[in-house]
DNA sequence: TTGCAAATGCAACACTGTTGCAAATATTGG
DNA sequence: CCAATATTTGCAACAGTGTTGCATTTGCAA
């Protein structure tokens, strides 16, 4: 089914053992993933190679990267991408889970003279139904 | 005309010698400034105290602290925008500024059962006019 | 003026990411 | 299947950014 070493053919990559690990990693993951959770899920993989095979995912299209609020790179499947981009998440504060919404995103609101929009994001967090039973 | 001095005094710190000037240069910066940028305006500042400087102006309102899409912290002065509840804000993904946009937050979207809402914030990033106008 | 909490300067450290280079390896063509 | 070759890997060392601990200095108020 998920053939990740034929998405990296696809990609026009070789296929080797760190970049099936890493991107079987980003497909799996809910969220976008830092340098940092990779080398803690793959303890057995060299930190510079690790770097190095994420630019390559970027590289040959297969990952984006983006940064987070505290300055890290984080990492993420671009076919995760895809599907997420276009509804509305939910997160809960407690438990830390990701939940998608049946709303749809918001209108992308007018700008000033001059900028360009890249993406409107909606942060929607609180605490999630299980999350809420325990703690009334 | 509000001197530099008098801003400090109105936000509840001590007026330094260090603060009055890098509250200075960031109000008269035109682009959000990084670390490195303050060091190279500030040749006889303490690397470390410019960090605490600048964390200091944030704590008290007084600047604004962002990522850049490089990953490092910059900096602007808020003098102009204290009120950051109730509107919603650009951020500019190359130089790391933040813009306050006309445009009023989105409602609150409907949750499955059970769910409490938490906050909502809409993050709406992009290029702004000036970086927008170095990369055409 | 004096006392005290806050701010500064310095040294050392931690985290994130990069570069150079030799050894190992995936792919291509015989 | 095997050899040739361009990539990739692993290691060491380095660079940039941000933080912590601690002794000293300084702003501010009693």
């Amino acid at each position: 089914m998920s053939a990740t070493p034929d998405l990296l053919r696809a990609a026009g990559v070789k296929v080797t053992p760190g970049r099936v690990r890493v991107l079987a990693a980003l497909l799996a993951a809910a969220q976008p993933l830092s340098h940092a959770d990779l080398e803690a899920q793959l303890p057995d993989a060299d930190r510079v190679t690790l770097y190095r095979v994420l630019d390559s995912l970027v590289a040959c299209g297969l990952a984006l990267k983006a940064v987070d609020a505290r300055g890290v790179f984080r990492f993420s499947a671009s076919a995760t991408q895809r599907e997420h981009g276009g509804h509305v998440h939910f997160r809960c504060t407690d438990c830390g889970g990701v939940f998608c919404l049946k709303t749809s995103p918001p209108p992308p609101p007018k700008l000033p003279r001059g900028f360009r929009l890249g993406a409107v994001e909606m942060d929607v967090h609180g605490t999630c139904a299980q999350c809420a039973r325990r703690t009334p």
